[in-house]
DNA sequence: CCTATTATTGCAAATCAATTGCAGTAAGTT
DNA sequence: AACTTACTGCAATTGATTTGCAATAATAGG
């Protein structure tokens, strides 16, 4: 469980807003997806537990998990075609980054504690503040690199 | 000029491509802009040269010119809303990196040599073979972090 | 230089993800 | 239980990008 129901809640009613049926139903899809959704993957995940929840409900409550702080999203070039796509993610206590597989589209996680001195040259060199750091690596997994039987282009 | 239209010619014609008017266009177009441009201020700025190209034309070129080898694009939370955003840059021999500010939307870019290390434990722990990083770094710029005279919240 | 071939263009229609206005519904408050 | 108003469903809308197709023009060959 990643998204802490809980003290979703609780933010939520910091704010001055409401725990409904449809943002708990969300949270918990959240969960119960794990991966790195797509705001449309949640969707249809969330749709055959209650199939009248709306399209526009889910962007609104992610929009909203966003600025509470609870979920992030980041724009990988993932999917079967490699294309852009948004994806959702739990936000982590600490920072964390990802590695796309450009044959497969598997996600993997990764914490690069070793960003610190880029950001701090950065930040010393330019006179700025950095905040946040995006890493994407993109390559082939090993599932994939392993030529064993071709799996990986066994197409036709 | 960054993207050198002569190699541009010699690519395009290397894949039984032509080397029209309206891509030259947009190749020259890119080296005048210089920054990271949208779809969209290409076109805007090409169409001041030739206001008959066709904004399909802009995307099937740039396409076209990424397949070639000879422009990237990447993601970035940039604009005034900060809101997502596809930028067209031209490739550099050496991979670089951005920096934006959520004040202003400037875009820096920055070398980082220091991300081999990374890219080498991930791949060494996964079996993985990476072959491309993006970074983004988000922070505030100097101009905007330096309050004399509260520059950025001159607002109403 | 002229002609044939076909890659590329302009155009309009189609997609696709995401947003929005609005009236009805329901969460939280008293 | 009644009240206030945040939130939802719905349908229409937006905005960026894509696509089908007939016309155009870049190159190769003669
Ligand atoms: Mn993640
Ligand atoms: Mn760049
Ligand atoms: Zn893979
Ligand atoms: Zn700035």
């Amino acid at each position: 469980m990643r998204v802490p129901v809980l003290e979703a809640a609780a933010a939520v009613r910091a704010n001055g807003g409401r725990m409904t049926v449809q943002r708990r139903l969300i949270l918990e899809t959240l969960n119960e997806l794990g991966g790195h959704p797509t705001a449309e993957e949640i969707y249809r995940t969330v749709r055959q537990h209650d199939p009248t929840l709306n399209p526009s409900t889910v962007y609104r409550t992610l929009t909203w998990l966003e600025t509470a702080g609870l979920v992030s999203h980041c724009h990988l070039d993932a999917g079967p075609d490699g294309e852009h796509s948004e994806r959702y993610d739990p936000v982590t206590p600490v920072e964390h980054h990802h590695f796309v597989c450009t044959g497969c589209g598997i996600v993997i996680e990764f914490e690069a504690p070793e960003l610190a001195p880029i950001k701090a040259a950065f930040a010393a060199e330019h006179g700025a503040r950095v905040e946040r750091a995006a890493l994407t690596l993109y390559g082939v997994c090993s599932a994939c690199g392993t030529p064993s039987e071709m799996l990986c282009l066994e197409a036709d």
